[in-house]
DNA sequence: TAATTTTATTGAAACGTTTCAATAATTTGT
DNA sequence: ACAAATTATTGAAACGTTTCAATAAAATTA
């Protein structure tokens, strides 16, 4: 590996030199300036970040840290943050783990935006105390170094309640994910607030199914759903995201019942292909990459670097399509 | 921060018999070895990885090195890769980069693999002089550290001609994307070359348009393209990738025109949104999972770790639906 | 020109680990 | 009970940087 050291044996100056000339320091007469950054070229020079990063104790990194990279969801996200972490100066890894978080854990990353159902409260806080900043994306965890930027969940169910209780329908069912989702149980409570104020009953029983956020458990979950009760099916659905919808509208349709005039579907965040399923699919839209920025730039007014603008609280909005 | 020294003094132990039990050497007394990891966790130790890098000239991470985020084709891979790559006790940091590249430059990483037209073909070749393993998907390059694993695009674009000429058609045109992308030249490259087999002839200032694989620059492209050529039009395109296809297909129906029946559109990718689509895009299926598991098979092939099974080479398949 | 100020360069310590070689403590064999 | 062998622990160097404090060289002043 060819050091500082080589660079300086052969620019015939000291490392210290060395190393001011590589960071263009202007205690460095640009004569000898010259001579050493024409001997890192020669020989190949290339900065070790980690010896680098250990001396000055920071990276310039920060983290994206995910539960896997599964989904059609992420990468708007990604582009958001991805856009604010450069214009401030640092650079943005993404990382999925469930298990040892390790770059987190081990200080390679100045900060952290963290979406990841794998990592617990606690886990969070005990980082915090090392004064790592932290923005957390699923969950509503505060202190000094955890900021959480939250979707309005609850708003958005109640959105959808709304529009569907002013179409006439007296049952709505509801389709959830994995319990472990901060977002997914949020709409779901939002929902059931929203029933209520709406004078609704719901029976969990009857009329809540659990998938798993995927298209194919959304299809299972519901095709065995309503062959287990040919009677009293709730006249529309409203589900935690777009993929379970997608995956009911096929069941339903399979039973040769229409979406959405026998049952209407309703879901959540307008991924990209919603407007193109058929029946085009209504749901509540999540600005994902402005939920980027938000988060991006709420961690680096953490990280004491000023942001022009204040990050905008994150709307949900109402997408009225054909399916419901 | 909390260090090493910090849990030694602690346990009453030295630095050395504190990293021994961190690492849980058998040379430590499983007594000691219990008290430093006791204190360890009483103080909230947590390893330096930049230290502890630097020391080990190791990093244990790979890096997938994008141009950006934007897209819905890279998710799929990065399943893929991230599999082989917990299975071989590594991590993987995805990072997007244009310009300086750093994560790569400054050693955060024990190997690479690359899909990133910005980095040229010089840079990496000096890369690889520091015997830094790399692994290209967008340029046929190859050397002692650099192994490139290529998608037959020429065969898939084949594929395309093939079918389109058995259906009858007779003038056919191109759509590609920006000439930086590997995998968009080779597609053309193929596509002229099966005309040719067929005995067609194609002529590039009437019949190729050039749009940015993004679905509005497609439909920009073509409703532009239509707009001056209002006969001759080739009752067929093929195009680059999906997301052009689409915004060609839209700028076709504005036009009142029928896809397929008055220009047949095939795609290239097979993204999630395509089987979706109205109409269906008959499209080229990439699998991207697979492509990104035998990227990292043979990225670990060169780092001497022997994998399973031989990296299959990749496949790209017909996928007949509704649009062409 | 000698003394002073300014500018340029350098030596050495430090960052937090790992690991070799050396020492200390314990066990074994006689 | 003592030497020898084994086991457990430790001190110190090293990884490649940055940066403070010190020195050397050059420029300015009187």
């Amino acid at each position: 590996m060819v050091t500082l050291k080589d660079v300086a044996k052969r620019a015939g100056v000291s490392v210290s030199t060395a190393s001011y000339s590589m960071n263009g320091s202007p205690l460095i007469t640009s004569d000898t300036k010259q001579r050493v950054l024409d001997a890192a070229k020669e020989i190949g020079y290339r900065t070790n970040g980690l010896a680098k990063n250990l001396k000055e104790n920071k990276t310039n990194i920060i983290g994206l840290f995910l539960s896997g990279f599964t989904g059609p969801f992420f990468t708007d996200m990604m582009e958001g943050i991805q856009d604010v972490v450069i214009q401030n100066g640092y650079e943005l890894v993404v990382y999925a783990s469930d298990d040892t978080h390790r770059l987190l854990v081990e200080r390679y990353v100045d900060g952290a935006i963290i979406l990841n159902y794998h990592m617990d409260d606690e886990f969070l806080i005990s980082l915090a105390n090392e004064k790592l900043p932290c923005v957390v994306l699923d969950r509503d965890l505060q202190n000094e170094h955890i900021k959480p930027v939250l979707l309005p969940n609850e708003l958005g169910s109640a959105m959808a309640v709304d529009h569907l209780v002013e179409k006439g329908h007296l049952t709505i069912g509801y389709m959830a994910g994995s319990e472990e989702s901060y977002d997914g149980e949020a709409r779901l409570k939002g929902f059931k607030k929203a029933l209520q104020q709406h004078g609704l009953s719901f029976s969990p029983e009857d009329h809540l199914l659990r998938a798993e956020f995927t298209e194919s458990s959304g299809y299972t979950e519901m095709r065995d759903y309503i062959n287990g009760h040919s009677s009293r099916i709730p006249t529309a659905f409203i589900c935690a995201n777009d993929e379970m919808a997608m995956g009911a509208v096929r069941a339903i349709q399979e039973k040769n019942l229409k979406v959405p005039d026998d049952i209407a579907i309703i879901g959540f965040d307008d991924i990209y292909v919603s407007q193109y399923f058929n029946p085009s699919l209504t749901t509540i839209k999540v600005p994902r990459k402005e939920w980027g920025i938000a988060a991006a730039q709420t961690l680096f007014k953490m990280l004491g670097q000023p942001q022009e603008s204040e990050p905008s609280p994150i709307q949900v909005e109402w997408m009225q399509r054909t399916s419901g």
